[in-house]
DNA sequence: AATGAATGAGTCTTCATTCAT
DNA sequence: TATGAATGAAGACTCATTCAT
């Protein structure tokens, strides 16, 4: 009925979204790089070059903040499972190892803020153990997926291992270019090698 | 580059040094338990049962207590390398890695502490480096010494690796205690696959 | 040689500046009624009836706030000697020590507040010195050019002890009310006692 | 009585007058070059070469160790106004005005301490009214005695005119070395001016 | 008596959060 | 709605004073 059209509002409601992307950029940077104690409300808004009021106009607290980009993060790291569940079937030692280095790769940047936020908001530690477990459960279902003889408990274990080794994954990153190649490689044989022995025993 | 002299004032009596132990070890803890920044002097003193002047009576900043402990994790890191390069020679690759496991449970708490100080105070990430590649280039030589064929780089590169997996041993703790020994089990398992691997390449 | 940017912020709207010289006027009181040290930055911003907070928006430390200060006291002391040379020429040995005594009245707040900073902030004594030179130096020049027969080193001299004397100006104030124009009229009268006798010599 | 001589106890009576006499100094030099509230008590038991427990042995509080210098001044103001008033009869104008600067060159020290107490310490502000009005009786009496036709208030105001230039004095010290002798010599010019101007009135 | 470590109230300063413009 | 000044609770640090040795 009105002459306005919906599309009056659309354009502000896109331009929030983007400045929320941004500031959850911003938040993550900083806080992945100097921490979350460290990290001022009035530095996150300078560098999404937005004004204090503006990130207090989309998050009411610096703890809502940290709330939001830790969904974000646990967002993409179900995201991440259920591709790794979809495609499970089909891979060998080697394709699966290569897999979880993959998709950590991806994920660097929004879990290098989760590990920040971890020990330094309240009810946040509590949530990883979630993420961590789902992935668990994935990779353990896998392997007990492709050989029968592996008992639950040692399947979780191993599981367990494999998972705890992903996580120097993004510690690739600020090694030296020359060795970047070599480091990525070392961490599929490592995997590879641990797969396969497990699923050999 | 401010250069914190780690103590104000060296304890004299014997009582001294208890207290300076006792702060030490609250703030390691405390650090690693919440960060930096989150920590408090007055929660550090407190833990250690002693006042905040008395605190400051040994430290003479924050700063200078984070730098003292850190301190501490070097001399601790450094006896370990020491210790491995000393009996390097006599091990299998399962006692190699058996080795280097029980060398990370010992330095566990230290090291999470240290881990906590590196991106909160300034001066402290560059000195991790070091004694990273101190005990890379340890386990380096003693791979290559086992095995001719091992180019330096790809020696370099395992080292690499089995010192980023050996970083997962402190996250052994927060297990479940029935899932301790396997984790520990399996943490030995990867390291000695990969080594026996690298060795007989 | 810590240099301290005056202001960390300059006030951007007019009630900024306001409060800018209300604080100002509340540290000058403050500090010469009872010395650098022993004013609080509380006191200060309750005084002017700001926040501390506030207090702190515009001046970044306890420090940078002297320095704001004694700036102020500056600029306003070269205005004196400008203007002081501005007239000199036309002024009889009565009308110039007149000139000087009135001069000291007006600096006199501001300048209660410099000599409480001299010897508690850091930078601020060997400051002092130039505004001195300054005046000593228009006095004496203003001397020769009343008297030829007034060597340089003899009119210097005289200057000093002219400015000396202005010094006492200040301590008019706290004199009883009755007193008050007694001490103004004996103050212009060894002045110009003084001055008169140095032309004669 | 006893075989114990008095003088067993005397040495050590003796020592204590000493470190008093050494604390007082201390504080004087330390209150006068930063001030009451920049100098610590720990400063002041160093300088005098004591311990921190040795100072509040002899001094029970900060303030009573400022009391008691204060008391030090008081009673060496007096004495030179005794003495001024002891000899004054016999004195020309010229030798008053130098008599007046000698004296303030004496109390140069203790003086400069008492200043930096006036507006730091409770109760010592008021306690310097007296010293002066002292001072400036007995010149004021002086000069009446000189001179018949001056009125009670005129040399009042005269005697306290004065006493303030008399303060310019210790202002000597830190000048040039060269200017020393001629900024005494202008002392004793002004002063001696305006002296006998108020006698010849 | 002498010493210097221990204590904790009180300062300066920061920063999350609010609110007038 | 956007901005940035204002607010004040909380943290690092100092120093007068006490007290065990």
């Amino acid at each position: 009925m009105s002459t306005v059209s919906p599309m009056h509002k659309a354009p502000k409601r896109e331009r929030g979204k983007v400045r929320v992307e941004a500031l959850l950029d911003a938040a993550a940077f900083l806080f992945s790089d100097r921490g979350y104690g460290a990290t001022t409300m009035t530095e996150i808004a300078a560098r999404a070059e937005a004004s204090i009021g503006s990130l207090y106009q989309f998050f009411p607290s610096k703890e809502a903040l940290a709330e939001a980009l830790f969904a974000r993060y646990e967002e993409r790291a179900a995201a991440s499972v259920h591709a790794l569940s979809a495609i499970a079937d089909e891979l060998s030692a080697e394709a699966l190892a290569d897999f979880l280095v993959d998709l950590m790769v991806d994920l660097r940047s929004d879990r290098n803020a989760a590990v920040a936020l971890s020990n330094s908001v309240a009810g946040i530690v509590e949530r990883r153990q979630p993420l961590r477990d789902a992935m668990r459960h994935e990779v353990a279902s896998i392997l007990r997926a492709r050989c029968l003889r592996l008992t639950e408990q040692r399947a979780d274990a191993v599981a367990w291992m494999i998972t705890q080794v992903m996580k120097v994954v993004p510690a690739l990153a600020p090694q030296e270019n020359s060795g970047q190649g070599s480091a990525v490689f070392e961490a599929r044989r490592i995997l590879s090698l641990y797969i396969a022995d497990a699923l050999a025993s």
